[in-house]
DNA sequence: CATGAATGAGAGTTCATTCAT
DNA sequence: GATGAATGAACTCTCATTCAT
């Protein structure tokens, strides 16, 4: 150990500072208004050098998204240790939409942007996405094994949750929520989400 | 009349000319892929007339998307006639849904590129989208009425039936779907859209 | 007339000032060396201008070559009213040895350089080269119908004695007569033209 | 002995293992495309290391020249023992042409690129050029002596049989001869070749 | 001796937009 | 009303080269 050690640490520590500006930048002015130059102009280092860590501006920008996703899903880990699965769901809802609010410009950059996304050819490519899917999927399952909600299947029962989660996000985001008074949106969207685990949930 | 009237009448037509063409490149190529250039190039005039009609780039794709908003609320008015409440939402739902099948770029403007909505400062710019909320909202609240759901509140009902069908669709849109295989989304969307229906209603 | 007619004219100008100016650069610094920039610069328009007459920096470089082939042919036009076939080539290898003398740089992108040439995939796009060879395959089928040269086809005979030209050319602008003491240079190519056209001749 | 010469001669190794890579990739995919950076890579060295050994680009590629000099050189030796001159000049065209055929890049180096020979500021920096040449001026020497060709003198001479034997070779590998069908490309340059010997040899 | 890290300089190209005519 | 001509401001990316270590 010694130098090789603290040379990766070193550059290690260099992708770091190049995502940490990227991702700043982008979460400022969105991924279009964020080039290369204003990147290097920020950690203050020439554009060039980006490059010595990143292919290209794609390669970049799909890191940002891994690392955003090991924060959803190291969140998501939180939950795990609830053994009822429906109080999971509950759990992993809010994990879902805390992280959400707290990182709208990440969320976007998973979840609704179109470039990153470019570069996934092959569903091998975004197996972070599939893993954060699986901890979903499996609470459905459960719950379907239990009686606890009654959809025909558990990809079935996933995606339903998943999209309405990700439809209150995505109008919010991107502004589309105009017909609804400002002041009432975290409200209402919380409601929404309560609501939705009831619904799903077979009345006994 | 005369004159004026036929001026402005020759002034709308262009208005439309640009639209159309516009329109149609922008569902063929895409946003990026469509440069006033090119849509010069295509009703044969030159780039500079563009902002004879239009100030900028982003008023034009908000203008087409106020068309895309025409034609969604005409086809969401072969809808009103359903007198039964649930019947009418899911009547819309599926109106919604194959819209966003075959415009698939339109909706696209509509409800998620960021671009033509940076236009909209105030609300009131975008009163297309409040006309097309308000045919859910007045649905949810009938159905309120006639106590087949139960929503707190038409607006977290309404909230809670079109951020799914967004969720839904915006996943599809933006290759979010990734984690199921390709050819089931297509049933598992639809089923998804057929549950959310049954879920909210009372049970008895 | 008018309008139109001086628009194209002044757009024709525009299209030789850029040309000459490239010309300029080129035949000072070479290929390489002569950037958008540069020639935008020299003639103190914007580089994006130049795109408004060129398609690309290939375009404009074949453009060039394109002019300088009219050149050399109207020269070549100076040798047709000679009757005699041997006069008449060692005229043209004359006019052909004073162009390059006149014009290295120009000869450099004619018959050495590869970039222009990328450009040229048919044979048909650079049909100036074949009117150019057709001079010398003429005379040379004259020759050998008159019995002047025994050649075995006119093919042969043309291109031995092009390749004879261009070879001394070639390695003169390319500085490969570092053996040859540099003041013997001219007269040693001009001995060598003479020569072969001596050589090719049938002795009686 | 000792110490020092195990460094020079390690030192030696260290260059050839350079100057074999960049050849090679030089041969495969021409100047443009050989980088510092890949030359480095394919020897599994850093780029910095390369300027231990060359001062810059030009001075590697100037000694790549060098090094295929040497081989042409050793090709010409073969002919060295044929002793009547018009044989012999023969074969050295023969040894010529065959080496251009064989080494394409390599001849574009020696005899046509520009760079190389930036580098070549006083005569005496080409040596191996005029080794080359010399083969040839001692053929024509001593055809002139035996009164088998009639130049004014051997510069002439040999000027004259290269010139033709070079642009025959310049023109094939720029892609010039797109005026003559392609398939009649080899055939033709060879009897080029062959008629100019029998041309300069005085009829008896 | 070797190199990892960094960069300055520059390449070609595109595009929304403006304005005199 | 329409436009031809022009441009400023970007953009991503590449490369030969340097230098502290």
């Amino acid at each position: 150990m010694g130098i090789t050690e603290r040379k990766e640490r070193e550059k290690a520590e260099m992708r770091d500072l190049i995502l940490q500006a990227a991702s700043d930048l982008f979460v400022e002015r969105g991924y279009e208004q964020t080039s290369i130059r204003t990147i290097a102009d920020k950690i203050e280092y020439s554009p060039a050098t980006i490059y010595l860590y990143f292919k290209d501006k794609q390669e970049l920008f799909h890191a940002i998204m891994d690392k955003a996703f090991e924060v959803l899903l190291h969140n998501f880990k939180s939950v795990e240790k609830i053994a009822e699965p429906i109080s999971r769901m509950r759990a992993l809802s809010e994990v879902y939409m805390k992280f959400a609010y707290a990182h709208p410009a990440l969320y976007d950059l998973m979840f609704i942007m179109t470039k990153p996304m470019d570069h996934v050819e092959h569903a091998e490519d975004w197996d972070c996405g599939f893993q954060a899917f699986n901890f979903l999927l499996e609470i459905v399952e459960e719950s379907i094994e239990a009686k606890l909600v009654n959809f025909k299947n558990a990809h079935l029962g996933a995606l339903t949750v998943w999209s309405h989660l990700h439809g209150l996000i995505a109008l919010h985001i991107r502004g589309r929520l105009l017909m609804i008074p400002e002041e009432m949106h975290e409200v209402l969207i919380s409601e929404s989400v309560d609501s939705m685990i009831e619904l799903i949930q077979i009345k006994k």
